[in-house]
DNA sequence: CCGTGCGATCAACTTGCGTTGATGAGAGTC
DNA sequence: GACTCTCATCAACGCAAGTTGATCGCACGG
């Protein structure tokens, strides 16, 4: 399989490929598009979708689906249907915009909420690690807090 | 025009229904469909939507719309896509309640915010840090994710 | 009353979403 | 090496999503 790292399939095909990548049981490898395909057929009574059509939207070939296919891709990784939208949209009216902006990186998404509930020593010294890492890749380092 | 006050037109139905008789201008009645299609052809660039096609989704003719077609409408109306999903998915999903939650600590929000733009690799260290300090404190550290 | 204009509703059509089935490419296994 | 099995990829098709254009209904003004 030929995966670019950095590729840019879109906003969809973004997302679905980091689910693919990221949710999976811990004991084995992702998933595979028909594997996707059955446990969605499963679980849903009326609708049904194909593995290929999986796969064109993980790749961007197809991107646009409709919100029934949307809801069931998110129901099976276990995520919100919002996952596939841009977060601009989804909180059109909560957090600041470089807030926004940040948390547009799944990672960061997932950082914080892990990062949730640790204790103040915990997390000072995973922002020392973070000042660091900037530091190393050369981005601007931390202003006056 | 013929509305039941207690129709059963579909949730998504429901849900636009409602944004026509409650989203307007304060000084005039309601929006046409035809205003709507409007309104949002202007703002979209390459997509276009019909009015007729509005009036479908709104009477519950046909549900299943696109996502394009999803964010238009919710960008219209000043409101989440996630308005026209149901309660239920979007629950299921820990990002939501739960990242809100997250951020409501202000050492939280400033980790993400310095995250953001790191490298892959040096987010995942930062990840695995986390994961430690979880473990150190006794916080659960099965990703729900 | 008779136009006239606007908006809701309908019917027929087109487009592209989503499917089916075949082919290619790689990893085992005997 | 040949066989098989699995998964990614492709090409062509069917059908539902979405459009177009016409018709109906109702308010207004002459």
């Amino acid at each position: 399989m030929v995966r670019d790292e950095s590729r840019q399939g879109g906003l969809l095909a973004d997302r679905l490929d980091h689910l693919f990548r990221t949710v999976h049981p811990k004991d084995r490898g992702p998933y595979t598009p028909a594997e996707v395909a059955e446990g969605i057929n499963k679980t849903v009574g009326d609708r049904t979708i194909s593995s290929t059509y999986i796969w064109q939207l993980r790749t961007g070939r197809r991107d646009n689906p409709t919100q029934r296919h949307l809801s069931a891709l998110a129901a099976f990784f276990g995520v919100s249907p919002m996952y596939f939208f841009d977060v601009a949209e989804t909180d059109r009216d909560a957090v600041g915009p470089d807030l926004v902006a940040a948390l547009k990186d799944d990672d960061v998404r997932e950082m914080a909420l892990r990062a949730a509930g640790l204790s103040d020593r915990s997390l000072r010294a995973i922002r020392d690690m973070i000042e660091s890492a900037r530091v190393v890749e050369g981005l601007p380092s931390a202003p006056p807090l």
